[in-house]
DNA sequence: GAACTCTGTTAGGCGAGCCTAACAATTTCC
DNA sequence: GGAAATTGTTAGGCTCGCCTAACAGAGTTC
């Protein structure tokens, strides 16, 4: 139905939704690395193929069928990833590109077939649930209190966009699953134990990094 | 490099001179389901990119980057084939569509990791051999002699956009591997003896059906 | 209340990739 | 040799999906 570009920001749409709250044109333009225009364009394109409604604030809202595509293509993202990883061995920090290709080019049959081989993944590789699984309550690394453990569950989607983010969270041994404590926490240095080694995060890991309670 | 519907040409220019010989753009405009124009447009962009060459019967050769990419691409289409059935469990006559897709999905570590996976396999599940492969010598199902006995080795890449054609004969017993007697072959009927059982197959299947020798 | 910021739209442009209609140049066939 | 078929191009048109420039409206801030 809808187009590899209409996907990416019903996709998009998802995602800020999901991770963020509201969404509008501008966060989607800032998310995709779109003009402005460009983004009024295509949502004019959604409404019209009736994939999503504006409300008076002019927040973007799915309608049932958006809902639907959007899940969709969600679900063929995170089960991509999760193939990557599991059967061709990627790295676990190196499968967005590849999954944003892959997603656009999974019928319904592939996607249940994927789901059966990989025995019905409730997460993708950095931890975010698969559309329709009720998500494991989280709070920002920043959000622990010092001294406190907890487990590293998700890093959200929209972060996987920033190149290199991931390998650098992987280079200092932080990946979902892997608890941490926290040892310092200001404005302009984090540091945690991992597995024993006391580590320094770039600041910005605080909100990026998201923790089981 | 080459967009999606490039790659498409590319991959046709291959199998069309794999398969048959001398590639024309009306041949292309056929095989594609696109009009004469479009072809020559597409043509004049494969050129002005340098992947492919006019010569003096305005026939189509591809440059070395033009052979690297359709032999690229042949070769993704052939794996994804080989893994839709060997690890999602796809019948062998349906993968052609999905195939199409995904090879316009995958990265060279992609191809790569895959080619490992599935143990660098010589052929797609309907026989076709990967890019670089010496193909096993064959002849078409109606040139054998009567009561001749021979394997089934190959079904060209361009019968299978032939809608229903690979699941017509998968219901007549035929595929690749299995073994055929030439029964009765005449203009308008071909018989031939599958696993015992004599069957009627589609004139049509005479040059269709490609036997090892 | 004026200035600034954030937001969205309009207008105009561009390339890719498809289409039909019309025409020109071959080749083939009788 | 002339008609017919095959092949390719030109011209003009369309949607999608991106762009910049310019502008308009809403909300803040000082």
């Amino acid at each position: 139905m809808a187009s590899t570009a209409a996907e990416e920001y019903l996709q998009a749409i998802y995602t800020l939704a999901d991770e963020n709250g509201h969404v509008v044109s501008a966060r989607l333009a800032e998310f995709l690395g779109f003009s402005a225009p460009a983004v009024s364009e295509m949502v004019h394109r959604l409404r019209r193929d009736g994939l999503i409604t504006l409300d008076d604030h002019k927040e973007v809202h799915l309608t049932k069928q958006g809902r639907t595509q959007a899940d969709s293509i969600v679900r063929r993202h995170r089960l991509a990833e999760r193939f990557l990883v599991e059967v061709l061995g990627f790295a676990w920090w190196k499968t967005h590109e590849e999954a944003e290709r892959l997603e656009h080019a999974m019928s319904a049959e592939m996607e249940t077939r994927m789901t059966t081989v990989l025995g019905d993944p409730q997460t993708c590789p950095h931890g975010n649930p698969m559309p329709g699984v009720t998500p494991i309550p989280t709070r920002p690394l920043a959000k622990l209190r010092l001294g406190e453990r907890a487990r590293v569950e998700r890093i959200p989607d929209q972060f996987e966009h920033e190149a290199g983010f991931l390998e650098y969270l992987d280079s200092q041994g932080v990946k979902p699953g892997v608890t941490l404590e926290l040892i310092e926490s200001g404005p302009a240095l984090l540091r945690v134990a991992v597995d024993g080694a006391v580590r320094s995060l770039r600041p910005d890991c605080g909100q990026k990094v998201w923790m089981a309670l």
